[in-house]
DNA sequence: ATTGTAATGTTATGTTATTACATTGTTGTG
DNA sequence: CACAACAATGTAATAACATAACATTACAAT
């Protein structure tokens, strides 16, 4: 499994808008918001959402989370293994936490070889209800 | 004959059209290709299909994999949990796998446990390359 | 037969993502 | 500087995935 290291090469011009707005959000946001938030700085087309969104997936600032078609930056200080974080997504405030665990990962990946799977990603999505949310 | 082990009401001609599809194939497929491949039985309209997919989520006797925008029958003898599946997914060849892991169920609680947040689903899935396109 | 409800049909639209191609900007080389 | 090579951006069109709104049909209970 790859190591990903928040790699920080200069970001584009694209690339820090797209990289401020998810940084600045308090939750996952799809690239059409993004894209509206970002009309303002001259975004016209999704394309242009998207060649920024890949580059900062690839160097690992930014996760999508499949189940919602989403995006949200990384919110961790230490990102040893981000092809297997697990995310807890609130579905009723929309916030969403991030967590690594490496015995989780170990877990998986005994799973796989079990299995003789070779693992590259994990997408773990929990969803559920938060603890700020269950206490209202 | 046994019992399949899903119970549930009796399907309706829909739902029964849509079931085969998936049963029949040896990969996850799209709402799309369904529906494409029903035309032949009088589809028309996505929402015919999507309706049938979600009587057939309900039920447990079809799985949403999230990270492909596909569905696929489920294949387990044992479909006690059902909402903490994990699907492992090759990127060679489509097929997907379907393993339930108590163990792994529990720890996914624990940590969500740690954290307070009410688990209720959790979508786990692995990407990688299995062992028939490993040997290849 | 009447009525209520589940299932289905139909049209339109909303949302997410990619393909293809044109233009501009930047960098290194002779 | 000129100019080639490449990276980044812009633009338009379209593909792929999903739902909303409303109309019709099937069928069982009274
Ligand atoms: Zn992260
Ligand atoms: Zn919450
Ligand atoms: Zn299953
Ligand atoms: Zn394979």
């Amino acid at each position: 499994m790859s190591e990903h290291i928040h790699a920080h090469e200069k970001l584009t011009k694209n690339q820090t808008l797209v990289m401020d707005a998810l940084a600045n959000a308090d939750g996952p946001l799809s690239a059409y918001t993004i894209l509206d938030q970002l009309r303002g700085n001259g975004f016209r087309a999704p394309l242009q959402v998207y060649r920024a969104l890949d580059k900062l997936l690839d160097s690992g600032l930014v996760h999508r989370l499949e189940s919602l078609n989403a995006f949200v930056a990384c919110r961790h200080d230490d990102c040893t293994d981000h092809e297997q974080t697990v995310f807890m997504i609130c579905e009723t405030c929309g916030k969403v936490s991030e967590i690594a665990d490496k015995a989780l990962t170990q877990h998986l990946q005994k799973m796989a070889s079990a299995s003789q799977f070779s693992l590259t990603k994990a997408t773990i999505e929990l969803r559920g209800r938060c603890k700020a949310c269950k206490t209202v």
